[in-house]
RNA sequence: GUGGCUGUAGCUCAGUCGGUUAGAGCGCUAGAUUGUGGAUCUAGAGGUCGGGGGUUCAAUUCCCCUCAGCCACCCCA
C-alpha cells in the first residue's frame, strides 16, 4: 500500500462513477430546465466572509467545517461548503436585483471538513435550484415540485418522503424564540450541557435534542404553532393546499428546524431510510432574509440542494457501459488505414476504439474486454478490395462489406 | 468532534494458539491457438500481512499509538 493517497473524504471519480454522477446531474439539469431554471456557476471559492455572514457564526458549517486558507495576497478564502451563499453574493455584486425573478440551476463540488462516512464526504457534489425575487408561495411550490419531479425522473421518488415544516415569518419566529428562551431559562438545571450552550446561539435546535433530560423539558415547552401569526399561518396553509393540488405527498415534521435567522416559512427535506444515517437527499427552504443580511436590497428567495452521491446511491443499479466498435488491423501494412477508418467512422458518429497490439487472438480479446458490439477486421487482402470484415460480437456472425458502406452496416449494430 | 467494529495480493477473503520461502478464487501477463473474442488447460507476475513504536531469541500474529474504511452519535447533501 502506498503512502500516496487522496485527501481523506475526497475520492477519484472513475468513468463508471462519473457516468452515475452525470446520470443524476444531467437528469436534474434537464428537468430543472423545464421549470425555467437555467444553469449558472459561481466560483468554487469565495472570500470567507461570504459564508461567515450568511451561514451565521454559530452554525456547524462555519464553526468547524470550513476549508479556509489565506492566499498569497493575504485574503482569507474559503472553499464553498454550499452554493446558496455564492448565489446571493453574485446577486448583490453583479447587480441582479434589476432582473428578478431569477431562476438558477447549479451543479458542482462542495467542501466540508466532516468525518467521512458512506454518503458523507469532504469533497462532495450537489445539484440545486434557487428562485430569487418571488415572495409568493407559488415559488415554493415550483421549487418543491421541481425537486419531486427530478426524484421521479431518477426513479427514486417512492424511496423518499417529503418532510415539511414552517418556520413562520421573522416576527413569529422572534416572538417564539423569546418565549422559548424564557421557558428554557426556567429549566436550566435539567438541560444537557450542549443544550445550555445552544440556548444563546441557537435555541430552536434544542427542540430537536435527543437527550432524555432535554426531551422531558421540551415536552412542556411552548408550541411554535401557537406563535404563528396570521400571515405565517396563511402562507403555510397555501403551501399545503398547493402541494395537495399538485398531488405531491408530504409529512409534517415540526422538528425540522433551520437555526439561522434568515430562514423563514418553508423548510423541507426529501429524506430516505435507504442510506443509513444519511437521510437527506434534497433539502431546502425559503430564505427571505439572506440577501438583505448580506447587504443587498431586501429580496426573497427559495431553493434547495441535493447530494449527487446520495442520489446516485439511491438509484442503485449500474448504468449500461457504452459499447464501442473496435477496429482490428491485421498485418503491419494496415495500421495507417485503420487510423484513417477510425477517424472517418468517428466523424460519422460511431464510438470507435482500436486494438493496438498483439496477434489476432490478443486483439480480439481486447475487443471483447472493451465490450465491443462489433469488430472490424482489417486485413491486407480485404484492403486490396477496399473491403473489411465486420464481426457481430454477440452472435459471432461475420460479413464482408465495402469500406464505404461501413456506416450503414454498423448502424444495424447500434 | 465522541464512541464501536474492521484493516493480509488490483478485488473478495482464508490463515498464522508467536517460529524457515504467507495462501485461495477472481482479475492480470504469457502459452496451448503466429487471420478470430467469450469456455477450458498450463505457466508466470504481483504482498515490507495499513504505518510507527513496544514486548520477545523471534511479531503478519501479543500490546500501545497512528492512519484509513465502515457503523452509530452529531450534522446535514
Amino acid at each position: 500500500m502506498s503512502t500516496l493517497r487522496p485527501v481523506r473524504g475526497a475520492h477519484d471519480l472513475f468513468p463508471e462513477q462519473m457516468r452515475e454522477h452525470r446520470y443524476v446531474s444531467d437528469a436534474a439539469r434537464g428537468v430543472a430546465a423545464l421549470y425555467g431554471f437555467d444553469e449558472m456557476a459561481t466560483p468554487i471559492f469565495e472570500y470567507s466572509n461570504v459564508f461567515k455572514r450568511t451561514l451565521g457564526d454559530t452554525s456547524d458549517i462555519v464553526t468547524k467545517e470550513m476549508y479556509t486558507f489565506t492566499d498569497k495576497g493575504g485574503d482569507e478564502i474559503t472553499l464553498r461548503p454550499e452554493n446558496t451563499a455564492g448565489v446571493a453574493r453574485s446577486f448583490i455584486s453583479e447587480g441582479l436585483a434589476q432582473s428578478t425573478p431569477l431562476k438558477f440551476f447549479y451543479s458542482g463540488p462542495m467542501f466540508r471538513y466532516e468525518r467521512p462516512q458512506k454518503g458523507r464526504l469532504r469533497q462532495f457534489h450537489q445539484i440545486g435550484v434557487e428562485l430569487v425575487g418571488v415572495p409568493a408561495v407559488q415559488a415554493d411550490l415550483e421549487v418543491i415540485a421541481c425537486g419531486a419531479r427530478i426524484l421521479d425522473e431518477l426513479g427514486v421518488l417512492d424511496k423518499t418522503v417529503l418532510e415539511l415544516n414552517t418556520l413562520g415569518d421573522t416576527d413569529s419566529r422572534s416572538e417564539y424564540r423569546d418565549a422559548l428562551v424564557d421557558y428554557l431559562q426556567g429549566h436550566l438545571g435539567s438541560l444537557s450541557a450542549e443544550s445550555r450552550d445552544r440556548l444563546e446561539r441557537n435555541p430552536l435546535r434544542i427542540l430537536d435534542s435527543k437527550d432524555e433530560g432535554d426531551r422531558a423539558v421540551i415536552t412542556a415547552a411552548p408550541l411554535f404553532t401557537d406563535y404563528l401569526n396570521e400571515d405565517s399561518q396563511t402562507f403555510f396553509a397555501e403551501l399545503r393546499a398547493g402541494l395537495e393540488n399538485l398531488g405531491i405527498a408530504y409529512e409534517l415534521n415540526p422538528r425540522l428546524v433551520r437555526g439561522l435567522d434568515y430562514y423563514c416559512h418553508t423548510a423541507f427535506e426529501f429524506t430516505t431510510t435507504a442510506l443509513g444515517a444519511q437521510g437527506a437527499v434534497i433539502a431546502g427552504g425559503r430564505y427571505d432574509g439572506l440577501i438583505s443580511m448580506m447587504g443587498g436590497a431586501q429580496t426573497p428567495g427559495v431553493g434547495w440542494a441535493g447530494g449527487i452521491e446520495r442520489l446516485s446511491m439511491l438509484c442503485g443499479g449500474a448504468l449500461p457501459t457504452p459499447r464501442p466498435v473496435v477496429i482490428v488491423p491485421v498485418g503491419a501494412t494496415t495500421r495507417d488505414r485503420a487510423l484513417q477508418l477510425a477517424e472517418t467512422l468517428r466523424r460519422a458518429g460511431f464510438r470507435i476504439d482500436l486494438s493496438y497490439s498483439g496477434n489476432m487472438s490478443k486483439r480480439m480479446k481486447r475487443a471483447n474486454k472493451l465490450g465491443a458490439c462489433a469488430a472490424i477486421l482489417l486485413g491486407e487482402d480485404e484492403l486490396l478490395r477496399d473491403e473489411a470484415t465486420i464481426r457481430h460480437m454477440d452472435s459471432g456472425e461475420q460479413e464482408a462489406a465495402p469500406l464505404a458502406s461501413l456506416p450503414e452496416v454498423l448502424a444495424r449494430y447500434k
